[in-house]
DNA sequence: CCACTGATTTACT
DNA sequence: GTAAATCAGTGGA
């Protein structure tokens, strides 16, 4: 099975459910973590309010705004750092923000970079995910690798950095769940916007939480 | 279990 | 100036 990754630009909504159940490798400084993908949301670029590339190109959305196939992370809340596949044709601006998986390689550096126990919550949630994955400053705009990496699947050992994607789905596979996007705020955040997809069944799926109601942050008098 | 709060920086208005 | 595709901690039921 050789990765072929041109279905990523079909665009993200269609590409969401078909990245659920596939694994997702992260190799660097010789260390690689793997996690199987339970939970995704689409965002859908330019028509779609809830996407950091609803009001066009910008310094930080430039990569969504290339082709399919590579990695648009961006860092949020002053400490979190999440991480999206790029799909679609150049210029649509379509990706899929990766929010929960299994890890499934790797445990041992996943549970030290994330400071936590190993448990469905080592992944669930797109910081986490990043996190145990490795994933920050300087990953942006990476490309994505197509198949298992190197030293998975009986392959030899020794992979030099990078991400890869193995095991993508071609036809959405029954039973998947679908619903409102977790933490989107206005419109975008809607049941017309019913693009976060999710497995049954699956402890890592993150629990669904409405966009945080704005709280005053400054002057409390 | 649930609700609420602080953390902490960037990008954009 | 302000909101942000979030998370960990606290306190209460």
């Amino acid at each position: 099975m050789t990765g072929n990754l041109t279905v990523l630009e079909r665009g993200g909504l269609r590409v969401a459910p078909l990245l659920l159940g596939s694994t997702l490798t992260v190799v660097r400084g010789g260390t690689a973590v793997s996690v199987r993908l339970t939970e995704v949301e689409a965002y859908e670029g330019q028509r779609d309010p809830g996407s950091h590339a609803y009001r066009g190109p910008t310094a930080r959305n430039a990569t969504m705004f290339g082709p399919a196939g590579h990695v648009y992370v961006y860092f949020t809340y002053g400490m979190h750092w999440c991480m999206n596949i790029v799909c679609g044709t150049e210029g649509t601006s379509s990706a899929v923000l990766l929010r929960a998986g299994e890890v499934t390689g790797g445990l041992d550096a996943a549970v030290a970079r994330r400071g936590a126990p190993a448990g469905p919550r080592l992944a669930s949630g797109p910081a986490r995910l990043a996190q145990a994955l490795g994933i920050g400053a300087g990953d942006d705009g990476s490309v994505l690798l197509p198949g298992p990496a190197p030293g998975q699947d009986g392959l030899p050992p020794q992979a030099p950095d990078g991400i890869w994607l193995s095991g993508i789905r071609s036809r959405r596979r029954p039973g998947t769940l679908s619903g409102p996007r977790t933490g989107v705020a206005g419109p975008g955040g809607g049941p017309e916007y019913p693009w976060r997809f999710w497995l049954p069944d699956e402890p890592s799926v993150s629990p669904y939480r409405p966009a945080a109601p704005r709280r005053r942050r400054t002057s409390r008098l």
